[in-house]
DNA sequence: ACCTGAACACCGTTCAAGT
DNA sequence: ACCTGAACACCGTTCAAGT
């Protein structure tokens, strides 16, 4: 058991008590019983409770980093890796809501592993929108401006969703990836190609 | 000082502690030392303290639905008074972010008053939704789902801009109720009329 | 019906001490 | 460098008792 298997573990319990009980139920105390430590173990590791958080919190959003750098090498297109990589964020984010507030929650000590790797994830996304909308898959200006609507649409898909604000009631169904590429369709210029001929 | 003053005194106490530090800093304890009473007392009139965060959420609600409700008085249209709304929902979601997520976030036990006001608060923007589709100024389709995506934009812009992540760094500056206007834009079918002679 | 004060179990964090 | 166990201040909740 080498330092950093510990740490993994804490990790790994503090993860599985936010996916179970939301912050509130991780406490110091449990993520050690179920790391194998003493409740006080942590604190050789993590500075405080709010920095394993943060340890959960940037494992999650290098992850986010990942499914995207997946995604364009296999998908045709950067408009198709977008889509792809949003529906999978949402479905994820529905999935693990907690981590997904944990991400964007209040942050009174962000560590400087969880400010870079948001960077990282960030940057990646806001290139991919750049490269749509060079193909017209997308409408012109800031890519920054884009990609903050688009990671609002996923964002609040997946908390609406996640919070049972969507629950289909029998027929519109509005499930939080469907929002994402309805959104997707309405922002693609090439939307309404086919009924051009309007009066 | 009726019972009632002590409820009302109790709910604003609990609000200014949420605006300031987040759930974790609504304590009994504080809460009943700012209403002048001891730290027990709150259980009088709440059955906990997530009943009595139910409280200031539905508090929160209710006065979702009356922003609405006027500017559907003062606005000239349905489409108009949404997009009033919209903003002023984002707008005060980021000056008040953790009200706005205590309204969105994690209940295991809601309140018949929470559910009640959301649902009110629900009714009335679908309704809007509709009416401003009948007048060709957003898509048809399912309003319980444009409703959704708009519900979502908000919100979720409204936690980027409140966690920093929309941090004007010169150029793009994309506020949060930018991105709900800009949406709104695309969304309406008569956005893009004017170029509407392409190959 | 509303309120108080003591008490209980729990938590984050600190500290002295061990290997 | 990592870990333990005791200790401290704090919190949500319960209970007996007061008006």
């Amino acid at each position: 058991m080498t330092a950093r298997d510990t740490r993994q573990a804490l990790l790994d319990a503090a993860q599985t008590l936010l996916d179970q009980g939301g912050q509130a139920a991780v406490t110091l105390r449990e993520v050690g019983r179920r790391a194998g430590v003493s409740h006080n173990a942590p604190y050789k590791h993590f500075a405080s409770k709010e920095a394993l958080l943060a340890g959960v919190a940037a494992r999650e959003l290098r992850r986010h980093r990942e499914v995207l750098a997946d995604a364009l090498e296999r998908e045709a297109s950067p408009e198709r890796a977008l889509e792809a990589t949003l529906r999978e964020h949402t479905a994820h984010a529905v999935a693990h809501p907690e981590r997904f507030r944990l991400i964007y929650g209040r942050w009174t000590t962000s560590t400087e592993e969880l400010i870079d790797a948001a960077k990282a994830s960030s940057a990646l996304l806001t290139e991919t929108v750049r490269a749509a909308q060079a193909r017209g898959s997308l409408p012109p200006g800031d890519p920054e401006r884009i990609t903050a609507m688009l990671r609002a649409i996923a964002r609040g898909a997946a908390e609406l969703e996640a919070s049972g604000h969507l629950s289909p009631e029998g027929k519109g169904h509005s499930d939080a990836t469907g929002l994402v590429s309805d959104l997707l369709d309405y922002l693609n210029p090439r939307h309404d190609e086919g009924s051009a001929v309007m009066p």
